[in-house]
DNA sequence: CTATGATATAGACATCTCTCTATATTCATT
DNA sequence: AATGAATATAGAGAGATGTCTATATCATAG
């Protein structure tokens, strides 16, 4: 799964946040607007954009435009991934990295 | 599940680099001398041993020295425990926090 | 008890992150 | 087109992060 990596640090860092954690909750019942999430923080507005777009360039979250508002909601699917990946991570598996280290003298890898 | 966020920030924190999520990966199938992880990466001792602390100080990794030697393994228990946490983080619930929000004039929260 | 090998700590440095204020953009309504 | 409301961008600054080199600590062998 080696090449995997790099594709999920983006995902990773959007959730090593506290304010953007609480922001994944608050979307897990459903869509938000940017206003109504605003109001649960003590934040300024540019702040929430900032995490907003930390979120959604990483695709855990989409954002769809409502005239003059954003409304934004989870990815599942993406989310989804990102736990399968961590559970496949942490569990043995014939192919991981340790094996090829501990046969680094048969096999490159 | 308000309280809990910020318990799991410096977890997820330290699975959002790529060397630490191989070393969580090398760490998988079993216990690892810090010198075998060493020899997989392009980094030097000292980067190596400051990213088994960042590994160990959340608790995802242990650290058990052996003579000379420190051998590290994973918790998996805690890992266990992340995932569910994302799980319930994105999935419907009835106490979430945008919930409350939306009868944020009823009771605040 | 000294020499050696494994690991940890200290200090420096470049870069990234999160926050703010100020300003720009976008859209709806008049 | 002008105003106002919602959101985005720019720029600045404090603090965190990841890397290095140099050095210290710890354990073992002789």
């Amino acid at each position: 799964m080696a090449y995997e990596y790099a594709k999920y640090v983006p995902v990773i860092k959007a959730l090593s946040d506290e304010t953007r954690l609480k922001i994944i909750d608050m979307l897990s019942c459903g869509e938000l607007c940017a206003c109504k999430i605003l109001e649960r923080f003590s934040i300024t507005q540019p702040t929430l954009s900032y995490h907003m777009r930390i979120l959604t360039e990483c695709g855990i979250v989409t954002g769809r435009r409502d005239g003059a508002w954003m409304h934004y909601h989870l990815n599942n699917e993406k989310m989804g991934e990102l736990t399968r990946f961590l559970t496949v991570l942490t569990s043995f598996k014939e192919d991981c990295i340790c094996n090829r280290c501990n046969n680094k003298s048969k096999a490159k890898g």
